[in-house]
DNA sequence: GAGAAAAAGGGTATATTTCCCCTTGCTACA
DNA sequence: TGTAGCAAGGGGAAATATACCCTTTTTCTC
């Protein structure tokens, strides 16, 4: 019996080899390759030697070129390749970066041996696998997306002026702009986002990787 | 031949299972046991049937229990156990900690898994296993450890409401003490931590991980 | 027990932030 | 051809935050 193709892409070397060992025990899988981060992995698909796999495992957080860039890169190079991301992360706002950029599912790393096994039994029969987390995530993102705040340019960018030491008078003269214009500026913001004071701003800021620490 | 015996502590049960595996195929090593924190873990040592392992891989970033809290707990309980620290993260912080607390070494995740098993055989033999990366570590940080910044229990309070939209009035009220104390502290940070205002004060303790958001 | 250090509190002054209400000019759109 | 919305700018008042210079009390150490 042919068996099912996998690669994994996944920084953590200690992680991908021994998750190697472990596809090996199920009979219906092999690994057929695995790498460090997506650019190694995009660079692969030039290779000649190149065997499409059945299905990718894909770490999201990975240095030099990371899971939502990879996927990216794959909705427009190898749409048709089935993406299971994989990651520790489950940050909302990733998951649906990489679900609407054409990932077949999303699974934590702390999940259950048995369910993964599943989870790729599934893409590879059904095309997707989404668990009740993913499912009840992208139902209230679909569902509700009338609310979501949007910041303008400008907005952003005093935000991120705003995530230092200066004062609104320091950050309007950065802007070029009046420091009666900041403050309009700031009141817009702490109307839209719900809050009271800057330090409100500064967390929601970090909180949204609106600017990283 | 007697196989070293290995227990593995890590709430990402993929890696953990798989680890299993890859450490499996190592012919001087067994895997006896398997925890999802370390409540878990140090629950176990109560239990008739424990057996008592020559090294413990130890997850830092775990819920209910975390590396550091439990290194802490075997420190007091049982501190001749070997404990290696495996994680994704790098913060300096953090791996002083888990040393200063008696792990034997501290591994990251993206290690290659030749390392990782002439790691277990050091810790075995030689009783420890540390890095380039670490040993330059715990050189800097012994060798300037004058201009290092301690906070008291209190402070660290101070900064963990700080974070927060409450003004100072509120914060004293919160720590029953006078805003005029509440005051004093924030000159004494601000002083000794180079800051000017309460927003690097927020951003401090962000990069710090004194809050968490 | 003296002295140092830390914790708590105080006074006063200035700077910054926050709030509310306002004007102007521009642009889109219906 | 309004008019609605928005960016930019503004006045003034009140609340908060910051700075600097103090005293008292407690706690620890030598």
């Amino acid at each position: 019996m042919e068996k099912i193709k996998i690669i994994i892409v996944d920084d953590h070397l200690l992680f991908s080899q021994s998750l190697a060992y472990l596809i090996g025990t199920f009979k219906e899988f092999e690994v057929t390759g695995s790498y460090c981060n997506g650019k190694e992995f995009i660079n692969s698909f030039s290779a000649d030697e190149f065997e499409k796999p059945n299905i990718v495992l894909l770490d999201v957080n990975m240095p030099i070129m990371d899971g939502v860039e990879t996927m990216k890169w794959l909705k427009a190079n190898q749409p048709d390749l089935k993406v299971l991301a994989l990651s520790v992360n489950d940050d909302e706002d990733t998951i649906m970066k990489m679900i609407t950029n054409g990932a077949k599912g999303y699974l934590l790393k702390d999940t259950h041996p048995t369910m993964f096994k599943e989870a790729l039994l599934e893409v590879y029969h059904k095309g997707f696998y989404y668990t009740e987390m993913i499912s009840g995530l992208l139902i209230n993102k679909l569902g509700n997306n009338d609310n979501k705040v949007l910041l303008k340019e400008r907005e952003v960018e005093f935000i991120k002026l705003a995530c230092t030491e200066k004062t609104y008078k320091e950050i309007a003269d950065g802007m070029c702009l009046s420091p009666k214009t900041i403050d309009g500026y700031r009141e817009n913001l702490f109307q839209k986002l719900e809050l009271k004071t800057r330090i409100g701003l500064v967390l929601y800021a970090i909180k949204n990787k609106i600017v990283c620490i």
